[in-house]
DNA sequence: GATGAATGAGTATTCATTCAT
DNA sequence: GATGAATGAATACTCATTCAT
């Protein structure tokens, strides 16, 4: 990679990193398009280079993100682990994750809780799929109860989702002994 | 109540009434006062009459919707049921109300997840005092885990809620099958 | 005048005496007719009883307090007095209810230095013949330069009135020694 | 200076040009930002790329149109003259810069007069030093009265404003008889 | 006379997007 | 690729005035 296309990567990375930031504190309405190329240090004619307009690049933001999320909770995933510590270990590094990027949570929940902004679904087909093989092989083992896998990860996940958001707004503290006790009672509330 | 009054007490209902269902559908940022006005059949300058501007519309629409929320998943509920029939009653009622009232639930997500609105927090301390006299007991009698009211309170609802975006969303069908499962599922993550 | 009358001329100068601080505090067109009637403690709709619109309010108002001006100025002038008595009796009786009455000043002043205004003149014919009278005299004695009185009225009370708006400013104080010696000023600007 | 720049400043220029016309014709507040765009034949938004907003257009056209009114009455001034020709060159040089300028008194008068605008004081102290040198050199030299320059400053040509302010209205003609006749009513005002 | 809810045209300002350079 | 001046439709909010009661 030359010098050129460098910059290149690195102007479009710049945009997208700050387009995160704004938006996560100041919402999509209040995140004009030339605060973001103003904060990134660059044009507003350089923004539309790279994105076609603003959902163009709120979607992108969107679709790297989200990827980038489950890549994070299957992080080390392997099937050659227990559906128990496959299960954990998703759990966990989806709390950790989160908790490490406060952005991408208020982010993703803003985007996908906008009616206006739903222009996109994304294919993220390959991106689940260990997903549902987990629960799927869950179900056909008996180990988990016998719903489809979009509802076992929703019982799964939405509650870790939900003591995270409390944690920021300071209503819970997401100690290791309560990420713990958490992920005990996700994995009762599926197992058989 | 005389005509006028009435009349009166329509108009800011209408206003409120118009308000969230433009919300739910279009977002608050795509949902100009003008459109509220003539959606609901009343002038721009009386919507300022009632309230003293558009963030002033939209915290007193989420008091009243999360208040009446907090409501129907409350309704019929008395201490003499046993825990574990006020559970499933609140469980039930609450993805009930939300399937039948599907604005509600996308306004709710909405306001909630977006930082430009953050201005209000409201004092619904009251409201939710039932839930924490529930889940309180529920420990002190050493049928739920050990873990705060909001903690239980989360890994009870925040799956409910979740299953009833992706039944809006067509990707699950909550019939009454799937709600009697997953209000298990829910029962069994938080009880010892 | 019984008491319906008292109460209804009260209203009247209610209004006039409010629209009266606020218009010198705060500007004509920062001074709205709601305003006014919420501060005089009347119904909007009363004050489109007495005064046919904002305009004829406030033009209402510039006749009034223009003409108790010129009364001020005018108070015991007698043509029984010298020329010179009469000078400076006029001179220090505008200074004085200047001073005493600051609102009246600015609300002349933004009056008839505001072109959107310019809809009245009123007739003050009456109102200033007695200084006319005096000029002409002046002139005429040989006491008094030969220019037209609306010349020598400039060129003798121009110099009072920015002076009161420099006190009110804070850039000079109008204390007795300052207007004597002012108003020695102005009488060497007009005689022979 | 290239073509851009060129355009550039005009643009800028043309708003200032084009607003001192607007608001001297028809006030402030019947002035309109869209009427001042239109107008000046630019759109309403690059208004906001010179300008700030609207206060902060009119306080530069202030800033503007003040400097130029004392820098048209300095023309010429050096103290190598008289008092007395320093004095009528001043006095002559502001008579005939406001008759051929009448939209600059208009605005300035407006502007000083108007509570709502006093936001802006600015700092004219370098550029009425001349003024002060003058009178504080004549009470030195025991030719003018013992008084303040900004009280002789105001002795001198408040007349000279309310007298232009009459030509306009057409009630007296401001011939250079007249005009030579005031200035001198206005140096025996202050002489000793 | 008196009220104040109601109207709706008007206004300052914002912001996504374009395009000449 | 890169800039940022320029556009103008859109939007929240104001306020003089009216009128049913």
């Amino acid at each position: 990679m030359n010098a050129k296309n460098k910059e290149v990567i690195d102007k479009r990375k710049a945009i997208l990193k700050t387009t995160l930031d704004l938006i996560s504190e100041r919402g999509f309405h209040n995140t004009p398009m030339s605060l973001i190329a103003k904060t990134a240090g660059v044009s507003t004619g350089i923004v539309y280079h790279y994105f076609s307009g603003k959902e163009e690049l709120i979607n992108e933001l969107y679709k790297e993100i989200k990827l980038e999320t489950f890549q994070a909770m299957l992080a080390d995933y392997s099937e050659d682990f227990s559906l128990n510590e496959r299960f954990f270990d998703i759990w966990h590094n989806y709390v950790r994750y989160s908790l490490n990027h406060p952005t991408r949570g208020l982010f993703l929940e803003q985007f996908e809780n906008s009616p206006y902004l739903k222009h996109l679904e994304g294919d993220f087909t390959q991106a689940v799929a260990p997903f549902f093989s987990l629960f799927q092989q869950g179900v056909e083992q008996g180990v988990f109860i016998p719903l489809s896998p979009i509802v076992l990860f929703d019982l799964s996940f939405a509650p870790a989702a939900a003591l995270v958001k409390r944690h920021f707004a300071g209503y819970v503290e997401m100690d290791d002994e309560l990420i713990k006790a958490a992920a005990n009672a996700c994995w009762n509330a599926i197992k058989t």
